[in-house]
DNA sequence: TTATTACCTAAAGTTAACTCTAAGTCAAGC
DNA sequence: GCTTGACTTAGAGTTAACTTTAGGTAATAA
């Protein structure tokens, strides 16, 4: 079966060797076997748990919570309802942040427009005369 | 002009009127005005600088990079190109965000139906014939 | 007049997620 | 046999964005 070094696992997911070890510090990666000198062995499904911790990370999730997930894990059947939970949770989670950045998207497009029509006519006074009030941070 | 206290501000924005005088601190509001007792005055003009501030920190922007555009912003025309090229930074920055969590969103919703599978059937042994690998944090 | 309430400052503390440092081990190549 | 490079650890340091603390002022209500 392939097997990885710490920088190889490192480079394919853009971390650092130090931060794969942080993660192991902090319980992420329990599982992970050793050399009999002590390096880190990295097996396929090592990197599909990897896959799946960048996953739940990229959700907002902190690293605490998913060492609870991992720890789910390793208890079986009897945790599923607990993950399945989980995972609902991050879905909701990850649905709002797609809203709030709709939103966010909506008022930076209008600014990309404000500023195209304020460098076409040279000065920024052109949209003192649509809008009612001046503010300082337009 | 209607005005309004730090309290009343930090409520509107669901922030602390501590993280307003922070904010005030590294330099994002410097146009506030003060009564006589060095009391903050919010204006309506203060409120919507305020809601781009807010608009740039929910893109992501970290709030030393904000002080730079409020500094433009009262530079007046001549930054008018770095005010805009920064609008389109921001805009492909939050584009590049909504395209993150899209991918984060289609793995987190095959492990709901995962889960809801392993769960309808009582183990998650279930899965362990349609895949060819097990992996220890599916 | 006193108590309360809302505000103020400066500065220290907190938290998450790294990131770096120092000192050491081990296997491979010259 | 020695050097090099990739790894190891424990623990200290960093950064951003707050958050809290301590001590103080000013206006208002009883």
């Amino acid at each position: 079966m392939k097997t990885y070094s710490i920088t190889e696992v490192a480079e394919y997911f853009n971390l650092t060797p130090h931060t794969l070890r942080y993660y192991d510090k902090e319980g992420l990666i329990p599982f992970i076997e050793r050399t009999s000198s002590g390096k880190r062995v990295f097996k396929e499904s090592d990197i599909e748990s990897l896959k799946i911790i960048e996953c739940l990370k990229s959700s907002g999730m902190p690293i605490k919570e998913i060492k609870h997930f991992i720890e789910w894990c390793a208890e079986g059947d009897s945790t599923l309802q607990q993950r399945y939970d989980m995972f609902l949770e991050r879905k909701a989670s990850v649905e709002a942040q797609m809203d709030e950045l709709k939103r966010t998207m909506e008022v930076i497009e209008h600014k990309c427009l404000y500023y195209k029509t304020a460098l076409d006519s040279g000065t920024e006074d052109v949209h003192k005369n649509i809008k009612v009030k001046s503010s300082s941070a337009q």
